[in-house]
DNA sequence: CAACATTGTTAGCCAAGGCTAAACTATTTG
DNA sequence: CAAATAGTTTAGCCTTGGCTAACAATGTTG
């Protein structure tokens, strides 16, 4: 290990900005983004297909392809491994539908989304832009911070 | 195209929550978040770099695989990378550089995640939370967004 | 200074998430 | 109802970002 104290951080007084965390909570941060995006694609897209039944009655994957700009192939691999995932069923050329577990992951996703999305609108944001960052930080926004959230759109809305 | 009626949204009234973006807003979300992902590694990385060299005089590939939680192969393949973008040099077994274009890079990351970091904390969202969701979301916010929260943070230090 | 420990590199593997091109199925329409 | 159009799938390719194992270089210490 070249970081030989590891917890320097706490104790060296220095000109610079904020010091640098303990290593374990440095390599912690970094890991829980990693993991959020092992899961975000495959939320979005469940989200989405929740989304098209929803206000759509069905979900087909060429709605989906548009709406992502992504190619078909794209959407026709992803839709196997939902499958593989026990997220959603699909006969070929036909409408998608999502299983018990994929409604609940939509739902769950659509929440965070909307209080993300709420939030930004609350703080002044505008809505085309509030809609793109909210697409990216849901999938990085805690429980504890998604509460402190939507108390503030409540408070917010209020006055 | 199967989405026949693209604007839909903007006029079935709905007994759900909100309606589905026009395709090309919302194609638009996604491709945002993609473009993101494709920065946001090497972001990290440079801003690591940046802050070694900082608050420790150098920047070694085990400290970062040691921070980032990460394998030193996985650190290795990446800074030859960086080196290609010309943003670090390097010489085998010794200390990593930033570039010029490096350290701008650095010092923007660092600024907006400064940002992110300081705003969560005045909201109300504890240090360790606050961190780890910094982490995440400084790669998805706008400029927008970015100045409201340097405002806000502002504002709350000022009572 | 030889041995050991630490650090760095390389090779080869894998999964995810993109793409295009080609083939196949379903639907619409002349 | 045949042909054209639209939608879906498959095959094969690529890059990114992980990993382990083996090896090479450097640094430390008895
Ligand atoms: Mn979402
Ligand atoms: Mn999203
Ligand atoms: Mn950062
Ligand atoms: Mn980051």
């Amino acid at each position: 290990m070249t970081d030989s104290n590891p917890n320097a951080s706490l104790t060296a007084p220095s000109i610079h900005g904020d010091a640098l965390p303990p290593v374990e909570q440095h390599a912690q941060q970094y890991a829980t983004v990693r993991n959020a995006h092992e899961t975000e694609l495959i939320e979005d897209y469940v989200e989405l297909i929740g989304d098209l039944l929803t206000h759509r009655g069905e979900a087909r994957a060429a709605d989906i392809a548009n709406r992502m700009a992504v190619s078909q192939a794209t959407v026709s691999k992803m839709i196997r491994r939902l499958n593989e995932l026990e997220l959603v069923t699909s006969k070929p050329y036909r409408s998608l539908f999502l299983t018990e577990a994929g409604q609940k992951m939509a739902e769950t996703s659509r929440a965070r989304h909307d209080i993300v999305l709420h939030f930004l609108r609350a703080l002044g944001v505008k809505d085309a832009t509030a809609r793109i960052d909210a697409e990216g930080m849901e999938h990085h926004v805690s429980d504890e911070t998604l509460d402190i959230m939507q108390r503030f759109t409540e408070q917010q809305q209020k006055s």
